[in-house]
DNA sequence: ATGAAAGCGCTAACAG
DNA sequence: CTGTTAGCGCTTTCAT
């Protein structure tokens, strides 16, 4: 292994002067000895290790990344968009973990965060019992979570400052809203909510979305909600399993909607094939809209129309409300929530208008 | 944050005999003092700074994971798997890179991985310049192998020792196998492979299962292959492009092959996608048969025949013998390929006979 | 502008 | 059986 006394060596010069180099501290050395020592980094490529330099500092050069499952599309997009900003703009490196959306092991993986030296964490998690968190924060750690707290508005500032977590939501009110303005347009005038539950915010959220909409369009609008019990699955799969459940309550009922909005796209799918598997068809006996706009979502059959969420500017605003705050513990917890115009109803990804970039937290 | 020290001092007794207490090494204690400090280490929530460990040890407690991209569902589920082995098995955390399928990106990942102290990692990857693994190799890291170069028999042994990699694959070969034996039996006499390229050693041996398949059928099967321009493109989501683009060949052919082949289920999604586009239906017009079962083949409509691969004994596999290498570094490379009773044609997960574990690599 | 030296928390001899 | 001690490679203060 090359250590920072071989480059010393090399160079001619003293552990400190290499120290320096690698920290960018340019101004307490001299050009050349600057080059030298550059020159000899080049040349053994020095990689300075980590766990040493962790020691002294106490923080890792790593993100802690928690989802339910990388086995749901959604969360395995997040995770490629999160590790692509976190190592683009931190130099950082990931830690995943899938928690299965299970708090004993959600608990642990902070721990071991922890002890791993790592300081900046983002959660995606259902978890009601904040308090595994609360311990992570008074130990240093920086916490930002996705969905959970999202305001429907602009974004609330300062409440709730007991518990130092930021949180990134998209626009659930305004993404649900999009979603049923879009089906009214098209005729609808029964539309039902497909969802496991309305007991998380984000799903709250969504319902309420819903419903403002409906109420907002002038028409008589018939809104149902269609929910199966929440079963325990295995990766996540449980959702398309539930909205597979859903299809068979849907086809059921004496006044069946025409249109469908699934609280998220693995719901959709499993929606869209217990419908097919009753012998209906999709969008001609019932329609469906789904939320988030995975790849997936181009390629279902038919396509799946989704109101899609910017996915990669949310990652981004996450690394880098994490990075904020591990340089300013301080700083007050907010919640940012993704604006209106970056919700839009799709039938094809990338459509947002990426020209003004959003700035979360700013 | 709560160092040996402070449970050595809480326990009364020095810090050698609580970090013998942390490794197991219960013959140096006597009982009283191991319960002692148990206790202690209970009382504090006592967790190692591992940065300290590894600068000690000169290993971290972390694997490393590279996939082209995680918002391919396949890779998802295979961080899944291979994160839940690595936890459960070895009490390692993962880090997770998504490469791109970009040889830079991947040399710079086990450039970091090794900084950060870790020697073992499992690769998925399609890149044939091996060298930066090579240079991991003589760095001490242990490395696993994804589909690259399994044998399509029972695993050779020994070969190409000039790199100690070891090689986990599915049985690619008896996989097309089983899936053009499904097809013929079901009376389709004109057979396509769907595939980028046949460059790959794991899409060629998927390309002579379904040759040997058809000519050990004893009936004239006639067998095509479908190629499309390998399109660079963005979280492998080019897969269900090429797919969705090799349906508009296919309805373009003369003679029109009956079923379709395809290579993993994300170009299956995008074959069935252009199928319907073009409108043609699964499996009235065209039947297609995927190779992987992901968790979204069973959502598809119509659901998606898949010939399954054992997913979770494979990451299982990869997570053991890199703990093997590890501990044993001096072990000749081997190659292991799911046995062939372990493809399954199927509409449905979760198919195998489980109750005979597949012991890999023993 | 450069170097010497203290120590971060832990493991693993070794000494008692 | 238990304790003492020497580093692992790095950052950082303090001399020079």
């Amino acid at each position: 292994m090359v250590t920072i006394q071989d480059v010393a060596d090399l160079a001619g010069v003293s552990i400190s002067s290499v120290s320096n180099v690698m920290n960018g501290r340019t101004e307490k050395l001299s050009k050349e000895t600057f080059a030298r020592v550059r020159q000899a980094i080049e040349k053994l490529n020095y990689r300075p290790n980590q766990a040493a330099r962790q020691l002294k500092t106490g923080t890792a050069s790593m993100l802690g990344l928690l989802v339910p499952s990388t086995a749901n599309p959604m969360f395995g997009e997040m995770a490629l968009h999160i590790e692509s900003a976190a190592h683009k703009d931190l130099g950082f490196r990931l830690l995943l973990s899938n928690t299965y959306r299970d708090q004993a092991r959600e608990s642990r993986m902070f721990d071991d965060l922890h002890a791993l030296g790592v300081r900046g964490v983002i959660v995606v998690s259902s978890q009601t019992d904040e308090q595994h968190m609360t311990r992570a924060i008074q130990n240093g750690m920086a916490i930002v979570s996705y969905d959970r707290r999202g305001a429907g508005g602009e974004g609330g500032e300062g409440e709730e400052a007991r518990s130092r977590i930021d949180h990134v939501s998209p626009n659930n009110v305004r993404g649900a809203e999009i979603a049923v303005e879009y089906l009214i347009e098209r005729g609808h005038r029964h539309i039902a909510l497909a969802t496991p539950d309305i007991r998380t915010i984000s799903r709250a959220q969504k319902h309420q979305g819903v419903l403002q909409a409906a109420a907002a369009s002038g028409q008589k609008v018939e809104v149902s909600v269609l929910m199966g019990r929440d079963e325990e699955g295995y990766g996540d799969s449980q959702l398309a399993a539930l909205g597979f459940a859903i299809a068979g309550d849907l086809v059921k009922m004496a006044s069946r909607p025409t249109a469908v909005v699934a609280i998220n796209d693995m719901l959709a799918f499993g929606l869209m094939s217990g419908l097919a598997s009753h012998g209906l068809e999709v969008p001609r006996d019932v329609s469906v809209v789904g939320m988030d706009n995975t790849v997936m979502a181009g390629y279902s059959v038919p396509a799946l129309t989704c109101v899609a969420m910017p996915l990669p500017e949310m990652a981004a605003a996450m690394v880098g409300r994490v990075a904020e705050r591990l340089s300013t513990p301080e700083l007050p917890p907010r919640k940012c929530c993704s604006p209106p115009g970056w919700c839009c109803a799709s039938r094809s990804r990338h459509l947002f208008n990426r020209s003004h970039p959003w700035q979360a937290f700013s």
